[in-house]
DNA sequence: CTCATTGTTGAACGATCGTACAACAGCAGC
DNA sequence: GCTGCTGTTGTACGATCGTTCAACAATGAG
């Protein structure tokens, strides 16, 4: 009994009836694409439990079978999906930030778009959860954390020395940013952006977006004082 | 054939060997105490992959039906350790806080035993994410949090309430903390270190926690001397 | 020793998982 | 209309999931 498998005669069309397709071919980007926005469609609705190819495929309205015509298996569509999902974040506050013309209102602009929608929603933070939870065991989500997460830093980091840099020229001191280690500079700005998303869509009673973005600045202002020199003096 | 189960007879006992007891009973709360152990355990090898019924009954060298007799369903449990979990990072921490004298020295502690084993730990972090990713959509997962979370808070808010009211004493306000919003500086430093932390874990090459330490404490500093009233000179 | 209590076992169940694959069918080219 | 390519379907499979439950056995009480 372990032949080849057949499949039952399909039912006879209606007669009479307009033939519908049932379904439509799509072009491999294409259906890449809409297969990848189902999967964080599903991670948002449904958590981790959400990571299954019958509720993808479903959401996504297809076959179980189609998704691996596209996907060599279940992890690397993940990893794609953690991938657009990545980008997309960190190209929408690129753009914000490029939006505005001097250091201080990039800088702005990019805080106020890291804690507003779509960013600063707990779906968003659900999504971002369960990818980290597969880091540590999943190759690909690595290699896809270590591509983008350092183009963020990155981004933080220009920010920040645009700043630090159009400050020290009517400032006292210029080059490394008047003794502020901007890498840690950067990495601290970071941590407490993230850290206070993280703290609101987990609890987002507990403070409002905008006192999020007040404590973002209060802690940039310090730093530009520091970089002024003006506990030296 | 949906009779009654029945089980094979068992091997009949070497004759002339020692007879061993095949498992020991234990007490309720101690069994309960070494699943959920297992239950973390699991969670720091095989993250989300080791949160299933025979993985953990196999870590804690006990059979499937074991973990049934103790809790509920599978939800209790892993709630039950999340909240085992929560409750000695906690604990820890406000332990080391208590060992100093001065509100300076408690804030101190408590920050560089933030930054320090046991609880600066890629394992740690990677338990604390698979349970992150669970409390969406798990009622006992945010019980458990939303119970726990305040005591951290607190402890945040009180550390820095004795530092801010001792620098006040020779400081210039008095009452409300010299114009600073204390449950908003609270809220600041949490993130400031939750998000050090979780940078850390996610890419200890970064930074190291000495200077997660001193990050911290420059933002407490600048926090002191606004609450001294530097800037309204 | 016997007996009752109850912590413990492990097979069985039905559900669901990821994947494979043979057949079907939409659609462009003729 | 016909043909070929290939995107798409849906069943089947074996593995594993959480849970149930009747039987077993460790242990204290008598």
């Amino acid at each position: 009994m372990k032949g080849p498998r057949t499949r039952a005669v399909p039912a006879a069309p209606n007669p009479g009836e307009a033939r519908r397709p049932r379904f439509r071919r799509q072009l491999p980007e294409q259906r890449r694409a809409a297969l990848i926005a189902a999967t964080i469609e599903c991670l948002k609705r449904y958590g981790h439990d959400g990571l299954s190819i019958r509720t993808i495929s479903a959401q996504a309205g297809v076959s179980v079978g189609l998704i691996n015509h596209h996907f060599p298996n279940k992890d690397e569509l993940v990893a794609a999906a953690f991938s657009h999902f990545n980008r997309e974040l960190v190209d929408g506050l690129k753009a914000a930030a490029a939006r505005a013309a001097s250091p201080a209102a990039r800088l702005r602009a990019f805080l106020e778009a890291s804690f507003s929608p779509p960013n600063l929603d707990a779906d968003v933070l659900a999504v971002w959860v369960v990818f980290w939870g597969l880091y540590r065991h999943s190759r690909p989500i690595q290699r896809v954390q270590s591509e983008t997460y350092t183009d963020y830093v990155r981004l933080v980091r220009g920010l920040l020395a645009d700043l630090l840099d159009k400050g020290a020229e009517s400032g006292r001191r210029r080059g490394k940013g008047g003794g502020v280690n901007l890498r840690l500079a950067a990495i601290g700005l970071t941590a407490l952006l993230d850290g206070l998303w993280l703290e609101w869509c987990l609890e987002p009673g507990k403070f409002r977006p905008r006192e999020a973005v007040a404590l973002c600045e209060g802690w940039v202002e310090a730093l530009c004082r520091r970089a002024a020199g003006w506990n030296s003096a």
